[in-house]
DNA sequence: GAAAAAATGTAGAACGATATACGTATAACA
DNA sequence: TGTTATACGTATATCGTTCTACATTTTTTC
């Protein structure tokens, strides 16, 4: 209310304290919700916060407790998936305390491990880090200096800290069951040059498998490109020019798969009945019509409820590791599901 | 180096000092660069600092001084463009001790101010305000506290806070002349339900100039919509069905002219011959082929630099307002330029 | 009704930096 | 040479909370 106040100056818990006519003790038991406070000072203090219009300073708060402030690392701006995973964290955020900050990684471990170093100079009282880059050993190495949450990091033996992931083998899966059963055979993947990722081992694990039980061993194909756009498009391209052009290719990810579309689009294939192509995420993206992209729903809202409920546990005092796995399901569009049967 | 350092320990300030076998207000000088250190005494510490692998605590600066945090305030995280954005903000930071922390307002007035509060509790040093829904006086209550500066908010006699941007009047001129030249007539703009935003202001003036000047101000037609993607999706429908379907439809953004797109597609309408589309920002997906959307390039990447730049120089002490204007250029693609001239 | 236990409140030392105020060398000037 | 600047360092109060230890009051138990 009162707009006029100066840079600097601020309303402290001892204000508050001289107000309600109660020590500053009292005032920090209410505001931490702690033991030992009756109904009647807690309803006189939080009278004389609101009065004063008072916000206790997360700085301070973090000198001896907590900031009430979760880092979430992404890995990039640019995939509308992160998006919906950051809906359910706020969901699950919303009424509690805690706020959440968010850093950029660009997906490069030097920037990732970067900003968690900055977030643990900036007393955040937990990180969620999603679809790190980095390896367990790594992971722990943070989570024993604060609790953490991975989401899309398949780990179910870590100890140290939770996982949330859906099951991305099965998601592979049920793309290269759903391409065969529409008839097509040499069913290409397309991945990302990247030893490390877990999602990406259990996402090639599926296909593998899928193409195996589909009897389609021998069209095993994987091909894998960096991030960068150009050189999505500069596979993609080699891809589908080649001498074995396959007539379906699962991509890693949405944002991959639309690139895909694109570069068939420009070598005058007809999607699906020239290529059929599915993604990975079912993000907002899929549903234009332009697109008619075939995809896996792993409810990213779910994961980021969860990881925020998970890593608010943890914060908490939760010692014990839990992982928690979403059952992915196949949306089917039309990118994928051509006009007469093949052969 | 030393993994084993447990939770809640760290090398404090204190313990450089007596590495170094200095006092800590020296090493504190050193951290902050102030004036009355030698060079021998700065190298001594630096080394000391690295040996023990020291970082300040963010949260402890904070209570006296400064925390070398930057909050940046996003409307939603769908939106590609401030993904460029971001990539020249931290361009901009990379060779400072500054880092940015996110946090998404929903485009909701409420959030965002809980955010900028949120914010200003955790004692970050300035923040910068993107696509901000606030209005010029709330922006000045909380340039009155901390510094700030606004991308896409047309303000250029705010004093208190620096703004950044294209001009958007001028980018929407743009593309009502490109459409006039390429045939089009009956040109309809896609806007949003917002009465306080000034891009909007300023893109449907550009739009109602251009109009005028080309001698189709009888066509002027604006049809506005919220975010929720159904709802543009309704009016874009709507919009098409209508008795006096438009030829040609600016969207004031391209994530609209996507949704657009996708609409027309459903409908049977062949672009850009039955339909021209243009939007604004020139993100990555107006490059795919499936849109091949022709857009206003306000080359985000600049504005996130130049805005970074500003807000550091004023965390430093400039008082004085500055207000950076970027010229938008148009990016033409199929979306809008029909293979025969039109009648 | 005394002793024990539980509830409620307070005082004051941290937390890890910054920054002011002040000494002491060293350099510059007359 | 003495005086004055200037450069370089240090001691320590301070920022706004939390939290431990303790004092006091109230409730429970036997």
């Amino acid at each position: 209310m009162s707009e006029k106040r100066v840079r600097g100056s601020r309303v402290t818990i001892r204000e508050v304290a001289k107000d309600a006519g109660v020590s500053v003790a009292a005032v920090s038991k209410v505001l931490r919700d702690a033991y030992g406070v009756s109904d009647a000072l807690r309803a006189n203090v939080r009278a004389s916060m609101h009065k004063l219009d008072y916000r206790p300073l997360a700085a301070a708060r973090g000198m001896r407790g907590q900031t009430y402030t979760i880092g979430i690392v992404l890995p990039d701006l640019r995939n509308p998936f992160f998006a919906d995973i950051m809906d359910g964290v706020n969901t699950a955020l919303e009424r509690t305390q805690y706020r959440a900050m968010i850093g950029i990684s660009h997906s490069s471990v030097e920037t990732e491990m970067g900003i968690v170093e900055s977030m643990i100079d900036r007393q955040m009282d937990g990180m969620l880090m999603i679809g790190s880059t980095e390896d367990r050993r790594n992971l722990d190495i943070i989570a024993k200096r604060k609790p953490l949450v991975a989401i899309g990091h398949h780990d179910p033996e870590a100890t140290t800290f939770d996982t949330v992931n859906n099951h991305d083998q099965q998601g592979a899966m049920l793309v290269v069951k759903h391409l065969a059963a529409n008839g097509y055979r040499k069913i290409a993947m397309f991945s990302l040059v990247s030893g490390t990722s877990t999602i990406l081992i259990q996402r090639e694990l599926g296909y593998r498998r899928g193409m195996m039980e589909a009897g389609l061993g021998k069209h095993i194909n994987i091909t894998s490109s960096s991030q960068i756009l150009r050189e999505v498009q500069l596979s993609a391209r080699r891809l589908l020019t080649g001498p074995q052009r396959p007539d379906a290719i699962f991509c890693w990810t949405d944002l991959i798969a639309l690139e895909v579309i694109s570069v068939a689009r420009e070598l005058g294939l007809d999607i699906p009945n020239d290529l059929a192509v599915v993604g990975y995420d079912n993000t907002m993206f899929c549903d234009f019509a332009q697109n008619s992209l075939t995809s896996i729903d792993q409810s990213g809202e779910q994961l980021g409820l969860q990881a925020a409920r998970l890593l608010i546990e943890r914060i908490k005092g939760r010692a014990e590791a839990e992982h928690f796995v979403v059952t992915p399901r196949i949306v089917v569009r039309p990118s994928s599901t051509p006009s007469a049967a093949r052969a």
